[in-house]
RNA sequence: GGAGAGGUGGCUGAGUGGUCGAAAGCAGCGGUUUGCUAAACCGUCGUAGGGUCAUAAGCUCUACCGGGGGUUCGAAUCCCCCCCUCUCCGCCA
């Protein structure tokens, strides 16, 4: 959610900047909209005003032992206005309240003008592509014949979309969460935590899921209980309503769940394997700052998720999205894309932003500065998708006899060096 | 799931129909005193949204005592529903 002030007080240059991302749809509303919602107010508490000083008058006299008999029935023939005033107020506060609610984050100046994910910029590439003397094989062909994933009884059990993995299979999945969280905690900073893996709607609105994008999201049928479509819904909620003291930033929280997505709109990419799966692990990375860092912390929680890649010798490049390809909640957004031999190209693992307030602001996430508390800077990224770099993995490291060499950083996790196929 | 107790400002904790946005204490902030620290003393100290206005200060109004309804001229206080916490029982990993 924007600053209402700054937003009724630079209007034009909002709409400029809102425009380079595409979204500037309903603004020229928000001038009448917010006109019309004063006035309301003006008028409903003014009423309500004479209304109070008539009952405390009414108070008065009684304990003068006076009549007030007609003075009762003044205030209670004006309550029908206010009840009618006070439900146009609420109109036009609700109608108000959502038109800014559904307002997108303003991009960071520092963020390339462009109108779709052609625009997006890439920013470093690290490592080589490994030039294979034998024609690798997509992990959707590699995994069935080492007997470690099983997608026809994964939606046996299930329905398409989800993965069933088997012995070394479920190993190394354990084993890269297992990675990912020692090297967070222990060379990164991060504090570990575990938590809900189900929220409310309260919690989806404070990061910016809802109201616009419940058509991505699980729901509990008659509850409202959902599942989380990122750890960073429930972990950036943990302070959400509170006020931090200053000297407690920045807060560095890492937090692996599974994460559940509809993936509505998205028939028909990436049907085959597990790229693009309805539930999938993760690792993420958030951290709270102070407004003037957030840009130093994000690049630095960019390379956090980035050393993964590094420890494991995968291949990748980090691009910085255009205006044109951000969230709705996010100022800026690094993504990381690894490289897959099986699709010949680079596929993203990450996905790093900076939401400046934006989050703070509608999960009301504080921290006390100077006499005042303000809005604090959230970021998050994840670091990494845990199933991606599994299949990164299985299709980076793969040998002309069909086994797969697990990387030297991870070997400690697996007590393997290689995947062989199951008998 | 059953029975009971409770949810008040950063914290503790008063307040059962009007003058209560809410006593008191602690913490915080400003100051006096002090060689320094501590203590003492004085003052100040909630949030959001309107109006006035310079998007300031100040003044003023409205709302907020877990959430939502209701009764009443008037609700922190009375009634109903829901949520959460604690204790006991049942069940369960």
């Amino acid at each position: 959610m924007l600053d209402l002030a700054y937003v009724r007080n630079n209007l034009d240059a909002v709409a400029a900047r809102l425009a380079t991302r595409g979204a500037s749809a309903g603004l020229e509303q928000f001038r009448e909209l917010d006109r019309k919602r004063r006035a309301a107010i003006t008028e409903a508490e003014q009423l309500k005003a004479q209304s109070n000083a008539q009952s405390q008058k009414i108070g008065q006299m009684k304990r003068q032992g006076l009549d007030t008999t007609a003075e009762q029935e003044a205030v209670r023939a004006s309550k029908a206005r206010v009840a009618a005033l006070e439900e146009e107020q609420k109109a036009f506060e609700d109608g108000f309240r959502e038109l800014l609610a559904g307002i997108p984050n303003l991009p960071h100046e520092s963020v390339p003008v462009g109108k779709s994910e052609a625009d997006n910029v890439e920013v470093r590439r690290v490592g080589e592509p490994r030039q294979f003397d034998f024609a690798p094989k997509a992990h959707w062909d590699l995994g069935p014949e080492l007997g470690i994933l099983d997608l026809e009884r994964a939606a046996k059990i299930t329905g398409a979309r989800f993965a069933l993995y088997w012995d070394m299979g479920a190993k190394l999945e354990r084993a890269l969460i297992n990675f990912m969280l020692d090297v967070h905690t222990r060379e990164h900073g991060y504090t570990e935590v575990l938590p809900p893996f189900m929220v409310n709607s309260r919690s989806l609105f404070g990061t910016g899921q809802l109201p616009k994008f419940q058509e991505d999201l699980f729901k509990c049928e008659g509850q409202d209980l959902w599942l989380i479509p990122t750890a960073e819904v429930p972990v950036t909620n943990i302070y959400a309503g509170e006020t931090l003291e200053a000297d407690a930033l920045p807060v560095k929280l890492c937090a692996y769940t599974p994460c559940f997505r509809s993936e509505a709109g998205s028939y028909g990419r990436d049907v085959r394997g597990i790229i693009r799966v309805h539930q999938f692990q993760k690792v993420e990375l958030v951290k709270f700052t102070r407004p003037e860092a957030s840009y130093d912390e994000l690049e630095k929680l960019t390379a956090d998720a980035e050393d993964i890649l590094r420890r494991l010798d995968l291949p990748f490049r980090t691009i910085v999205l255009s205006t044109g390809d951000m969230g709705f909640s996010s100022a800026k957004t690094y993504d990381i894309e690894v490289w897959l031999p099986g699709q010949n190209g680079y596929k993203e693992i990450s996905s790093c932003s900076n939401y400046e307030a934006f989050q703070a602001r509608r999960a009301s996430i504080r921290f006390r500065g100077g006499k005042k508390a303000e809005y604090l800077h959230t970021l998050n990224g994840s670091g990494l998708a845990v199933g991606r770099t599994w299949v990164a993995i299985i299709e980076n490291f793969q040998q002309r006899d069909g086994t797969v060499v697990i990387p030297a950083a991870l070997r400690p996790y697996l007590n393997e060096e290689v995947i062989r196929p199951r008998k």
